[in-house]
DNA sequence: TTATTATATCAATAGTTCTTGATGTATGGA
DNA sequence: TCCATACATCAAGAACTATTGATATAATAA
């Protein structure tokens, strides 16, 4: 994870649809959610959704399967550690208590 | 944490001075530093830097203290766990080991 | 009070991003 | 093959955001 992608995968999440995506995706774990559904869910038009997926994916926040005429898309988990790792990188000026809560609030909604 | 201020930290975030002042914040730790030293250690003009640093703050990921002329800022750890507890509410599926490895990756590195 | 230092605010321009209608592509069924 | 479904891409206008020079405010020192 280098600045720039760090920089898209906020900016991918600065935004209301997308934060709404992911979000569910998130809920939906390993089963992950096909763009139709999820587009369904939130009631954005299909290109709009499509345009917004394709963000998404590209920030590494998502990722996508083809499913016959369906394409599923899943929370990327892996991506997001990486990001927060960028984030938190030598944090707290060598004082771990100070951030320790953040893990912990993160650990009780698993 | 509600979803605008979650929308707005993530926007925060999303600027390449903003992200690395928040990184510089989080680096500095309990210390912080002054506007002035922060803009002089990015290259940053004075009045750019207090716009944006006015934006973290209203985002709150940072915070700020004024001592005598100038204005100490450090990162707001309540805010970034807010912001990530949000990101993260009823995560997996009910899967807790999906997201386990992006507490650990956070863990270490404190 | 006047000057200096440190930071904030303003208004305007330049640049970026979002959404949309229209259209294109991929898959599967008849 | 022809059609329907599911999704992606394109181009253009609207909306938003960033940076800048100029200026304002706040604290302190002379």
């Amino acid at each position: 994870m280098d600045k720039n992608n760090a920089l898209t995968a906020f900016s991918a999440l600065s935004q209301e649809t997308r934060l709404d995506v992911f979000r569910l995706l998130v809920k939906a774990g390993e089963t992950g959610m096909s763009a139709g559904d999820i587009g369904d869910t939130l009631g954005v038009r299909q290109n709009t959704m499509s345009a917004n997926l394709a963000i998404l994916a590209r920030s590494g926040l998502i990722r996508s399967k083809r499913e016959g005429r369906s394409i599923r898309y899943l929370a990327d988990m892996d991506g997001m550690r990486g990001l927060l790792a960028f984030l938190m990188e030598d944090c707290c000026g060598g004082q771990p208590e100070l951030c320790q809560p953040v893990i912990n609030e993160l650990a009780c909604v698993c």
